[in-house]
DNA sequence: TTTTTTCCCAGTATATCAGTATGTTGATAT
DNA sequence: ATATCAACATACTGATATACTGGGAAAAAA
């Protein structure tokens, strides 16, 4: 299994991607998409949710495209995997089935440990910080 | 998505249930399933893993069973997740497939922070961690 | 030799992922 | 007005994985 998909991990790409292509205008999700070498089709569906979400604004007709709605450093990488993913939990007991066998549960705090370690770590970096490219700044928290 | 399905949480619940019920016996896997009602059949799956990498040790006929192959303290989390999922990565261009973009990747490193991060802390922990009934241990790392 | 329990192989329903296809709406330029 | 451009909307599809179930064979003990 996998924690995170396509959507988030081209959502990401999408979003460094304008954030480095950014003047005042609108950028057309063809030219992202040539650029990241991913269907425009299947963006649409993932750029659709940025939007609704205000992490981007879209405008149509000629001269249109996409714009980010925040700073780079305003977005947090935590925030567009929990909203492409759904959720960033590693296990199903701590979201849509909350197991009946809480009480007598050995692993629980081990899952929500893993949880809250996945959740900072990912809440730590923002589209800036990855727009980087000295490779600095993932030193992950020892 | 999800990082660990059934297979990973049911395989902790195992072992810590032998862990706890161990004495000198082979523990039958049907008293397993049903102390932890988990079907004994999808089970069984899941038990051959741990017996084919030496994590436990199974017997046949009367009398027979599954018995832990290490102490507690030396069966480590994160090996026995990792063998359960067949990978703890995060995002597929870890694994399956090295993605051609490698060079131009601004989110490589984050994803290998986080994989890292991962990691680090499914490896903290052994099935005898696990067992505390006192819930302390799993700070995770600050 | 019968019972017990692990071991082995195969199949199946459901869901999700990753992507495609077809069209509609709205903004701009001519 | 109307043609064009690009976002927006909906529906569909193939492949893969998950979470099981079922039937039986092999081995160890009574």
């Amino acid at each position: 299994m996998m924690l995170i998909s396509t959507k988030g991990r081209y959502a990401l790409r999408v979003l460094i991607d304008m954030a480095e292509h950014s003047g005042n205008d609108y950028i057309k999700l063809k030219d992202i998409a040539e650029r990241q070498e991913i269907s425009e089709k299947y963006l649409e569906s993932i750029v659709k949710q940025l939007v609704s979400n205000k992490i981007l604004t879209g405008l149509r007709g000629k001269g249109g495209g996409y714009k980010l709605a925040k700073t780079p450093d305003e977005i947090v990488v935590g925030d567009v995997l929990r909203l492409m993913e759904g959720s960033l939990a590693p296990v199903a007991c701590l979201e849509d089935k909350p197991c009946p066998r809480v009480a007598e549960c050995r692993t629980l705090e081990f899952w929500r440990g893993l949880d809250e370690t996945i959740r900072r770590y990912a809440d730590s970096f923002t589209v800036a910080d990855l727009m980087r490219t000295d490779n600095a700044g993932f030193d992950y928290i020892i």
